[in-house]
DNA sequence: GCTACTAAATGGAACGTTCCAATAAATCAA
DNA sequence: TTGATTTATTGGAACGTTCCATTTAGTAGC
């Protein structure tokens, strides 16, 4: 029976007939107690519903066994991936994550570093808000709090960043487009908020530059990075007067929603117009007609991710290497056919 | 410039020229404080770069700001959403919620309710991973915090539920099934380790048994909750030697894999085979064809469970309401036109 | 029986806050 | 002026741990 007032480690030493210090040590699992001491200790735990204080532990104890993941948008799947990527490691390493949601909204990610802070978590793993001040991890950085980002940077920081390889991603999917044959491309969605844009952006002109391609055939049409984005994206491309016939989506959210707009204008996503997506979320293989993406592993990004935190909290230092992943681009219906050689039928076989 | 020891508010109290005590009732907005003296305190904090301790605050204070959130799965959308509709809620309060995810494994989920209550949260909501013992949460309440269950409840426990009126939810559903003619149907994934399960379960039988379908015509085929279960389940169902012509899903994941699996046997979703799914997650909508779903409004139950908590920790007690949320069904393309009305042809031998 | 050592257990001083009781300073009533 | 009252400020004792320096008990050597 638990009393109504909390039980402290004073309780516990009454009822085994011992000394505070003995039952911390046994809380901590040290081997100067004797075994018989150490159990009638831990039957007095149980006995009195005792559960551990660790603010009170941390008061003394150089560094918690928290760490906090602060995230841009966990309803993404995309980004909630990452998040499971890292509890992953963090628990086989006995330290546990508290996630946050900033909700893309950098005032709520102000307020909720501050409480991570002051809950005095042992480090700050990051996917910044869109439209996050250069200033806002400058008072981590002086706390001397390792901090790193993830799939997403700051135009002008420090520190370590987890990221896929953007640019390269983006250069695969446009050469693979060019070399379906299409002359005419176009990037759709998001904004130069976002340093991710730029450097998928960059991947896309990179390939159309070295692939041959003019660059006033290299379009591009900002817009939200979600399924209407995308719908709005492919409404304006039509609409030129010289439209493009493959499109490079900043994410398969936009790629979603451009297929959505062809087929309500009654064209087929990949015989009439191509689409390639960016970083195959689950839905992408399941879609129909299934989306050629790049997929970014972000479950992988995020174990990586907690590996370098813990290294960093390991060695006490606020620092580490930035870490680019993998990228592979999935070739699956989305891009139709061949169409410089109409006449061969892209099944599963050979691409690029 | 900060120092490399953490400052406190002694450091602050020297900077300043006053005491400890000022500067805690400063930092606690206290009235009572000369305006003058507060902005010099308020000066010194800035500049010593001080991050409030709320572990040594929370010794002496009764309450934590924090309440702990659990959640089975937060890759699923659906479950996010709940998460993100109860932040709004805490966050307007002034209380942090963290994010825990459990994987759907009730012994993480045993190590992650240890860390929450270790961590001094004033209250907990919980998602309980599917196979959670009854017990598993008989330590928290004799220590008298203050839980929630969202989304799901456990077979015998008093603690509170905010969760959807799953029964009459699909009790909704399978009526619509039965009013567009059809006579033979099947209830598609889930498992009985969950009480969801029984309570959707429940809705269909009674729908078929007060809508004048035989027993034997009301079939149900276990599977996993995910695309593959809903896969197999239909490829199990058209197996069968008299098949059912339309399925109430047990949630949406399973629904995408059953229409994925009838269009692989050139079936068509709606015409050939009717489906509806259960949850009516962001893609439902946007599938090809759309899916007919029970909405249940997730976010506004996150908000709901989130009002339950406040309440709950404001005036110290452990009990409350259940509260069982509206739903309601979302008709799209899925389930096709009135087979009555089409011709009288149901499949093989319907004569009821 | 004495010292020297080891093993096991312990008391006390932190840690960074809050809160209460007490003080100091300022204002007012007479 | 004196005492009473209000307004600002302050010291000290918690809060529940950890960790260091001791103490105590037990064992071994001689």
């Amino acid at each position: 029976m638990a009393n109504r007032a909390k039980a402290t480690i004073f309780d516990i030493a009454r009822e085994a007939g011992v000394s505070k210090s003995t039952v911390s040590l046994v809380l901590q699992g040290s081997g100067l107690i004797r075994p018989e001491t150490a159990s009638k200790v831990r039957k007095a735990i149980e006995d009195v519903g005792y559960v551990y204080n660790r603010g009170a532990a941390n008061l003394r104890k150089a560094h918690s066994n928290v760490i906090g993941m602060v995230i841009n948008d966990l309803t993404n799947p995309f980004f909630a991936e990452l998040a499971v990527g890292m509890e992953r490691v963090f628990q086989s390493a006995g330290i546990v994550p508290f996630i946050a949601n900033t909700a893309e909204n950098p005032v709520r990610q102000e307020e909720v570093l501050k409480s991570l802070m002051e809950q005095g978590v042992a480090g700050l793993i990051v996917s910044p808000a869109r439209g996050t001040t250069p200033g806002a991890f400058r008072r981590i950085e002086t706390a001397g709090l390792p901090v790193v980002f993830a799939m997403r940077r700051l135009p002008e920081s420090r520190i370590p960043v987890i990221a896929p390889d953007n640019h390269r991603g983006a250069y695969l999917a446009t050469a693979h487009l060019i070399g379906k044959g299409h002359r005419r491309l176009v990037f759709f969605g998001g904004s130069s908020d976002l340093v991710v844009y730029h450097e998928r952006l960059g991947g896309f002109r990179e390939a159309c530059e070295t692939q041959g391609i003019a660059a006033r055939d290299a379009l591009v049409v900002e817009g939200e990075t979600s399924r209407r984005g995308g719908i709005a994206c492919l409404e304006t491309a039509l609409a030129m007067a010289e439209p493009p016939t493959a499109a490079l989506c900043f994410n398969d959210a936009v790629a979603f929603g451009a297929m959505l707009a062809l087929r309500k204008r009654r064209l087929e996503p990949g015989t009439d117009f191509a689409i390639v997506g960016f970083d195959d979320v689950a839905e992408a293989e399941h879609y129909m007609p299934a989306l050629t993406s790049v997929a970014v592993d972000s479950a992988g990004l995020g174990e990586r991710a907690a590996h370098v935190m813990l290294k960093m909290i390991q060695s006490r230092t606020t620092r580490a290497e930035d870490h680019i992943g993998a990228v592979n681009l999935v070739v699956r219906e989305s891009c139709g056919p061949d169409r410089r050689t109409r006449n061969r039928t892209a099944g599963s076989g050979s691409m690029n």
